[in-house]
DNA sequence: TCGCTAACTAGATGTCTGTCAAATTAGAGA
DNA sequence: TCTCTAATTTGACAGACATCTAGTTAGCGA
């Protein structure tokens, strides 16, 4: 992952008009906007944008469940409803080990979601 | 509120954190969670987010509220519902010119969003 | 095997939201 | 002034959603 080839690129200086951003070449067309959108939809509950943060910023880069419910004053069916939610949507994965499951966060989709809305083509970096 | 006193600040780098690689630094904490969601919500609807595909791909970097209602199968009234949304969100902005209406995005909010996704320091503005 | 705990599923409920038709506001021009 | 068009607001309604309680599944240890 080298850094250099990347041009540098301020980005306070993408005003609308700079081009090259995904969002800003080519409007996405209907199909597009329906397959990024329940993404989008995905992270924007504060619970589950919330969730996402803590999974990604735990150690090992993954959480158990019982350390995600104890950072919120909800039911522990309620946290396993976010997380589905986030699961389905392809945000995060997870695994059962003996009593606990783990979740983790699917970087690529993240980076391709930042791409979308980055003023520039950040890379496609994520995506193997 | 006197918008006078407020410094100018650059929104790119007025995000939450204030660091580097948002979502991955730092846990967001509840008040960050309900202030950032709400925004990723907004583009989270497929018609919301080619709206703003097709405002920040319009030539001139804004457009017309006609052309927009044009590119979709609804009544202007659910266009002009989506677009307010936008709005209130703080992801657009718009002013009346003469007869018609236009509409321009906001290219701050999208960097911030866009840098808080990112993987590693999308690059975060400063950083040269 | 029996309990105990972690996590999820199912069902119920009140709230939010996307959409439309109808009514309203704002300019432009005759 | 009156009329036409652009755009928004209002009100209504069906469907989606966040949350809870209660019940269920899965693994661990005695």
């Amino acid at each position: 992952m080298s850094k250099q080839d990347l041009p540098v690129i301020d980005v306070t200086a993408n005003d609308a008009s700079a081009c090259c951003a995904p969002l800003v070449c080519e409007p996405l067309n209907a199909a597009e906007a329906e397959e990024l959108a329940p993404l989008f939809k995905a992270i924007g509950d504060p619970v589950r944008l919330r969730l996402l943060s803590l999974i990604a910023c735990h150690e090992g880069g993954e959480a158990c469940v019982c350390d995600l419910t104890a950072a919120f004053d909800l039911t522990a069916p309620t946290i396993s409803h976010h997380l589905k939610v986030l699961k389905q949507a392809g945000l995060i994965d997870s695994e059962r080990r003996g009593t606990w499951v783990y979740y983790w966060i699917n970087p690529g989709v993240l980076a391709r979601l930042s791409a979308l809305l980055g003023p520039r083509a950040v890379a496609m970096a994520g995506t193997p």
